[in-house]
DNA sequence: AGCCATGCACCG
DNA sequence: CGGTGCATGGCT
C-alpha cells in the first residue's frame, strides 16, 4: 500500500475528516474537504504557481473558457483573504490547470516541496486553503527529490460514491502523473457553488479549536460569527454584520 | 494515451 | 533580468 487511495470504494460519509490539522482547521471553519495538493518543487519554487491536477480543477473550480483565467476569492484557514488566479494552459490537446498568486499563503504557512496545501470550501462557497506541513520525512534535505518521495496525505480517503462524476478512480502513488491529490466530496454540492447557508443558525463544530476565539468576521460578502462556549464550537453565517453582531451578542459573546 | 513536472524560450 | 506561457519528457 503505497498509501491511502483515492480510490477506496468505501462511501463513508462525506465530509471532513478532521484527522490532520488542516482538516481541523477546515473543520473549524465547517468548510467542505475539497482535494489535497502535494506541493511539487516546481509548486513551491517561489513562483506562486501551483499546478493543479485536471481532476481536481474541472471538479471543483470554476469551468475555464479562456485561457486567461478567472480570478478565485480565496481565505485560509486564519482568516486571511487572497486573490488567486485560476488558469490553463493549453498542453498537448489538453489542458493543464494552474492556480496563481499562492506565493504569501505558501510563505504563510511556511510550506515547501513535499508539503500540502489543502483546499476546501466554505459555506458561503468561497474556497479556503490551507497549508498541511508533511511531517518530518525530509531528515536529510528538501532537495528536490524529497517532493518526489513524498506521498500524498494520509487524509483518509472517504470518498462518497456518486461525486466522482468524471471518475478519477486513480489512487495518488507516484508523484509524477500520480500526483499528490487527494480528492473526496460531500455528495451533491460539487464546486464552488454559492451554498445559501447564512442562515443564522448556530452549529456545533465536533472537532472545533479549542483556541478558537468567539468571533465576527467577514469573507466575501458572508458574515460569520464564531462563538468559543466553554471550549465547545459554534459557527453561523448571516447576510449582514448587523444580523452576526446580534446574534453573537444575544448568545451571550462579547 | 493521458497527465503532469519542469525546462526553457520569448516577451516585457 | 524576471516573469509568463509553451513545449518537451517522464511516468503511469
Amino acid at each position: 500500500m503505497t498509501d491511502s487511495a483515492a480510490a477506496v470504494p468505501r462511501p463513508d460519509n462525506g465530509s471532513i475528516s478532521a484527522v490532520t490539522p488542516a482538516g481541523k482547521a477546515l473543520a473549524h471553519l465547517q468548510a467542505t474537504y475539497l482535494f489535497e495538493k502535494t506541493l511539487t518543487t516546481s509548486d513551491a519554487n517561489g513562483q506562486g504557481r501551483i499546478v493543479v491536477p485536471k481532476f481536481a480543477a474541472r471538479e471543483y473550480l470554476p469551468s475555464l473558457d479562456i485561457t486567461n483565467g478567472v480570478t478565485v476569492p480565496c481565505c485560509d484557514s486564519l482568516g486571511q483573504k487572497y486573490t488567486l488566479r485560476f488558469r490553463y494552459w493549453v498542453n498537448n490537446q489538453s489542458r493543464m490547470y494552474l492556480l496563481e498568486g499562492t506565493q504569501e499563503a505558501q510563505a504563510k504557512y511556511k510550506v515547501q516541496a513535499g508539503d500540502s496545501m489543502v483546499f476546501g470550501k466554505l459555506p458561503s462557497g468561497l474556497l479556503v486553503l490551507c497549508g498541511q506541513h508533511s511531517s518530518a520525512d525530509r531528515t536529510g534535505l528538501p532537495n528536490q527529490k524529497a517532493a518526489s518521495k513524498v506521498r500524498s496525505a494520509p487524509a483518509t480517503g472517504k470518498v462518497s460514491g456518486p461525486a466522482l462524476s468524471n471518475g478519477h478512480p486513480r489512487s495518488a502513488k507516484r508523484q509524477s502523473t500520480g500526483t499528490g491529490v487527494t480528492q473526496r466530496n460531500a455528495q451533491g454540492n460539487t464546486a464552488l457553488e454559492p451554498l445559501k447557508v447564512q442562515d443564522g443558525v448556530f452549529r456545533a463544530i465536533p472537532h472545533g479549536l479549542s483556541l478558537a476565539p468567539s468571533t465576527v468576521s467577514s469573507l466575501s460578502g458572508v458574515w460569520t460569527a464564531t462563538l468559543n462556549l466553554a471550549g465547545e464550537l459554534y459557527v453561523a453565517h448571516f447576510d449582514s454584520q448587523e444580523a452576526a453582531l446580534e446574534a453573537f451578542h444575544a448568545a451571550g459573546a462579547d
